[in-house]
DNA sequence: GCCATCTGCATCCGGATGGTTGCACAATCC
DNA sequence: GGATTGTGCAACCATCCGGATGCAGATGGC
């Protein structure tokens, strides 16, 4: 589950390279330096993305003989979207209320 | 509409000022100015926030008056879940796809 | 045991970003 | 018409952030 915090969430996922490290990591686990070879940055660069990605519970490590594979954690991703969802219903129905409320006048 | 791309709005979602701003908003349309006394930050501030907000498409300007006042445009919020979940939804059939390979072995 | 490979840590760098201050300009209300 | 209030623009500042390099340490294959 850890509900991360919604925001920092956000800010994980408002950036480009980390969304290819999640599209690169739905082909299945990989390590830092798998992903590396695929992708057009450092394997440094790709491990500080990973923590960022892990601290917020998007990614999770998983130790395979001497690497360190990571995974998506889909389950993080739906319950992000279930509760930005809710904040929208939330606006959709005071936004509502306000329109009607002028109409009335 | 105006479906702008995923990842910068998660970028303007990724912020809490920004989300102060959008909770604010939510009370009913502020301009700058009145957002700026309600809020511990300068009016420029929330300006650029403003100007960052309404880039991705989730706040819109109305002009009264001499005044600009914002607001929400909540089906932004909505049309984003709703694209995550669809992406979460595509992950968890590929993890899902994954362990059952991984089980028939 | 040795070499190849994977990871970790520290440092450095340029650019974006959140924020402020200051000033000029526009419009509105009395 | 004048003072008040709202906006716009520009410069500036500190910090964060994405990324790269370099090096040291760990671990597994043969």
């Amino acid at each position: 589950m850890t509900t991360a915090t919604l925001v920092p969430v956000f800010a994980a996922l408002g950036d480009e390279t980390r969304w290819n490290i999640l599209a690169a990591l739905g082909e299945g686990e990989a390590s830092a330096s798998a992903l590396a070879r695929r992708l057009p940055v450092t394997r440094q660069a790709i491990t500080k993305h990973l923590a960022v990605l892990q601290e917020v519970g998007l990614v999770e490590p998983v130790r395979v003989g001497r690497e360190i594979r990571f995974r998506v954690i889909a389950s993080q991703l739906s319950e992000t979207a279930r509760r930005l969802d809710v904040i929208g219903a939330r606006w959709d129905r005071r936004l509502a209320a306000i329109k009607q409320i002028a109409e009335d006048l």
